[in-house]
DNA sequence: GGAATAGTGTCTTTCAGACACTATATC
DNA sequence: GATATAGTGTCTGAAAGACACTATTCC
């Protein structure tokens, strides 16, 4: 076949080739505090960070050695930046299968003073109970939750201050677009564990009021009733639970919302 | 400084680099037939497709040869791959200044024959009467405009079938989610112009019914009347003009909409 | 009974959706 | 007057927003 006549003759050395392609991982997680018996949550969300060895792997001094940044890591030629995603998150933190996103490519010359190295961005979402068993690993001299309010405050490596401002935006957005905040919740929850989350990130009264918003939660669509189920962790009055349902196309164009 | 020792050790070897870095762009254009005079457009979503040729610029044998594929090139070390994308795209067409946006990332092992090459792919608007001064360049024997209809029907290069479906939902959902319906319309338009547009993705009754879509237009927070000015190019009556409202803030969370 | 969370009753206002109708131009 | 697009008048029903109120439980 021609192609392979084609292969014979090509030669990739034509081209200057990138030094490097990383996948880097925003990991999200949102801190519950507990403020006390039969009360509804406080909840903040929190941006998982790690602080750059002095020393990397092979002994030798470490790039952006002392500033914070995101995890992640080279990826191999055998798998595609999401697998290295999922992998090295799951090396980090022992946690698999949970929400994980791309949404941004950072490639900017100079970026990175070792060369021309190609970072794939993603976002995931880890509920926080699952974050404990998360440790420094081979190039991290510690690993830390900050909120996304202090995090910008950071000494960042790279041009990570971009990229974790990206991420931040992206959640935010998606938090509010998608049902993403059902990676954040139990498969139960209540309606003001729900509106919780989305305060994380909305002041909206629509979503901040609680009468609004537990009389909303039985009209959305993508949010079902757990007949007869109810909880008291979040009051003493018994709370009804919901669960978001399986299937879930939410498009309302612009041009038909209400303003 | 300590950075600079760190990359005097620093030996970018140690890892398998990748093979190559592109930038693939899919074009899309609205195709607007004209109906007749007083008449409003009939408008169809095209994407701009290259056919490769058979020998490359250096006269070898091309690697998928004569399949559709979507045009790109291989990014610069000193540009980004959006810089690439702008760059290919004003090569390809002429065009400069219109709406490019990156939408995924194709780095699966095998995706193409020649190695390990990550792709970033984009999407972009071009207007039609800007598609005039499209050529083919040294890998192209063919330039050409498909329907997004028929576009999947043909026999595509590479793992562009994939990008290209990323691409066709990407474009509908940012048609009915965003303003860039913006860039597929002059800067005055009519109620029926933009309709023509959204109809190229949607058949949702409060966009296809004229009644509705012609009062619902004034309401739109991030559109505006232009006040006084009428056109007569797509109706007898004397049309009122819109245009989009410079700045746009338009998130109605999914859990404040009706349904 | 007090306190706290979870809801409901009900009124008003706004708007989507439907249908009939008018308005403006060309031929 | 016929025709076609653009647009308004007006009714209905549904839901958003506001406010007062009730419900359930623990202490």
């Amino acid at each position: 076949m021609s192609n392979k006549e084609a292969l014979e003759q090509y030669d990739h050395k034509q081209f200057r080739t990138p030094d490097g392609y990383t996948s880097d991982i925003a990991v999200f997680t949102i801190l519950s505090t507990k403020i006390g018996e039969f009360k509804p949550p406080h909840m903040t969300l929190m941006l998982m960070l790690i602080k750059r060895a002095q020393l990397n792997a092979e002994g030798h001094p470490n790039i952006e050695a002392g500033k914070w940044a995101l995890p992640g890591g080279f990826v191999q030629p055998d798998e595609s930046a999401f697998e290295a995603a999922k992998r090295e998150l799951e090396e980090e933190t022992s946690v698999n299968s949970i929400h994980i996103k791309h949404f941004g490519v950072y490639d900017k010359p100079g970026r990175d003073p070792r060369g021309w190295i190609i970072s794939n961005a993603h976002y995931a979402i880890v509920p926080e109970h699952e974050l404990s068993k998360r440790r420094a690993n081979d190039d991290a001299a510690d690993v830390k939750l900050f909120s996304v309010d202090e995090v910008l405050q950071l000494d960042l490596a790279f041009d990570h201050r971009e990229i974790i401002e990206a991420a931040i935006a992206v959640i935010k957005h998606d938090l509010l677009q998608t049902p993403v905040a059902k990676s954040f919740l139990q498969d139960h929850f209540t309606y003001s564990e729900l509106q919780a989350v989305l305060k994380t990130v909305t002041n909206d009264p629509a979503i901040t009021s609680d009468q609004a918003f537990s009389r909303k939660i039985k009209t959305l669509p993508f949010i079902e009733e757990v007949s007869g189920q109810k909880t008291q962790r979040t009051s003493k009055t018994p709370t009804q639970l919901y669960r978001f349902a399986d299937e879930m196309n939410i498009v309302r164009p612009i041009y038909t919302a209400r303003y």
